[in-house]
DNA sequence: GATGAATGAGCCTTCATTCAT
DNA sequence: GATGAATGAAGGCTCATTCAT
């Protein structure tokens, strides 16, 4: 835990971290405090709540994988290198942050679907996939600008994309395999989504 | 809760339920017991812990979906009907009980990742998917033997494209999709796993 | 604390103690199921809430009063003979449980003016007092009907006179005073009522 | 809040508005600091303790009721006339300032009776009450002196007299009685304590 | 002197699990 | 085998108090 940061960063990373490793429910509010070289009160100055502390973790994830992710696609121009930039610089992100990046993404799976959260918790757990998911269509569009894609249904590729290119970045890493096998896996991705697997 | 039902199915069928509504955590043993009409106690007669009694719900799910599921897919011949039947199958079975078929399914990432769970434990939640999985690439490898698809790779498309499919039921479902738009987007996924969205 | 008596009086009985020494606030649940000889968790098996179990308190300690001094002057025939019965039993009641009973008729307060007490917890509390005046409006019912007492305005007087006796009995408890010195409060009492100080 | 009082008396008033809107334990020194327009830690430069400061704003509210009361029946010279401006006085306190002066006289019950308080608190919360009893005992003596009242157990009389004027005052304020009926109800109280309610 | 961020003891409550019946 | 009363570890959260600034 790098001492520069305050507090409330302190927390959100101790947060994440154990939110990440034991899910929501199994993280308590000692062991994260304690992690974060905190007082337990101190998490309450600066949260709500238990769940509100998640939601607040859940942002920053997202937030940091945002900026990090627009500002690789934004330095291509074309729908393939963008195309590309995202899935290598997903990839990376989980590879990196396996533990938390990668969890905070299916975590709350759990947490949606549980019928005793506010339609408000509900509401900002689902907005921070479609956040990502707006990326990936930002990028069809370009393609299909540059006549690679249809245009039809192209918000329904996206999300379904999105979970397809999570679950082979999972799927990579849980299996281990070496850089090179993600490089082709990277290509078969992009080749079935643009081509499909038809013979 | 039918009659005939044994005390094990009874608490099986009941815990699905529960499960189902609240997840893993919210679920409470008081409210499986209540709801199965048999004592608290007597789940611990036939179950050694409430983890150990989700893990035995989620195999119990898993088959009665694999029963359904492969009863549909053999009685068609061609790579073409029994991707359309399994997916038609799932998507019922999804619809049906959305409550707790589809919710199973994805309930089990929190625990997955939580590192308070056992080796053992992990290994049985990781395995049921194995086995539907598995179906989705024999249904590939017909389609490959018919020579309508590349053969490599199957495993690696089956494993997407289970995610894809889960994902668009999910969609349909909490959209409130009318039953042409589900056909309609059931094509969809088709043609996006055989031909791409490539133009 | 008797080992004959089910959980619940058990439980009744030792939180009365623990309130009428500490307090609403300072009574922990922990000390009272300790006190109890019973587990923490077997308090939520009979209460729903701490407040809960407060108000039970109560209403057992009011019946254990309301059916001792309903006894003592049911068994009375006149005015006088009544109303010094009275005096007496709540008196002794007073001395012999100095630390429950006679606090628990003042330790409300706290929690009647407080305002995040729901209304319905409010209205019990209040209720609690309106029984025992009852008693003493019905003793100066007799009082007028031997045509001893005015007959106007007794309401008032019967709730004036339980805060005389009550505060008489207190004093004489704090002040330890003699056996002797109670009797003669208690016809200074009686006088007062009746005959006023003036001369 | 004024502005010219200084700190220790902001904070003093501020207290004795939270104190009895809220009962001491529901009080906290937050509130009050927010209230009082001081910082939390300036309560803890001015007063010991949260204990410590319930005290002060028991003495201090204690201090102008009595400064007022005393104004009032000092300017009077006949028993008659004292006991009446007494009473009128204060029910007038009473009603202005139903929220805290009240209050704080019941407020304390719970505290006096509270094991865990120490001896030198309990004596300090006790002696409150004796300096407003012994100015109807002023009253009373006077009242004896003109050769209206027997000169026993005067001390008696004037405790148990707060007693019901407190509660007369009371009842009044959570009737909400009209001027008329209040006023009804001090000769009534007069009556009372002078005739008693003997036919 | 004044502050409020930080703290942790302690609170009420829940719930998986046990075990005597 | 079936039960549910009893349990206590563990949880989220509050708040009086401290102390560095």
């Amino acid at each position: 835990m790098a001492r520069v940061k305050n507090k409330r960063d302190q927390i959100l990373s101790s947060a994440s971290e154990i939110f990440a490793i034991n899910g929501y429910h199994d993280a308590s509010i000692n062991e994260i405090a304690d992690n974060a070289n905190v007082g337990k009160g101190t998490i309450y100055e600066y949260f709500d709540s238990k769940m509100t502390l998640y939601i607040e973790v859940l942002k920053y994830n997202i937030e940091r994988y945002l900026t990090r992710i627009r500002n690789v696609v934004i330095s291509e121009s074309t729908f393939n290198s963008m195309l590309e930039s995202y899935i290598g610089c997903h990839t990376e992100i989980l590879k990196e942050n396996f533990k938390y990046a990668g969890i905070m993404m299916n975590n709350s799976a759990d947490l949606i679907f549980n019928s005793k959260n506010s339609q408000e918790t509900l509401k900002i757990l689902m907005d921070t996939r479609v956040e990502v998911v707006q990326i990936i269509l930002d990028i069809l569009t370009v393609g299909h600008n540059e006549g690679q894609l249809s245009g039809s249904n192209l918000d329904y590729y996206a999300d379904l994309f999105f979970e397809m290119l999570n679950r082979s970045a999972l799927r990579s890493l849980m299996m281990q395999h070496s850089e090179e096998q993600q490089l082709i896996e990277k290509d078969l991705l992009v080749k079935m989504l643009i081509n499909g697997i038809g013979q």
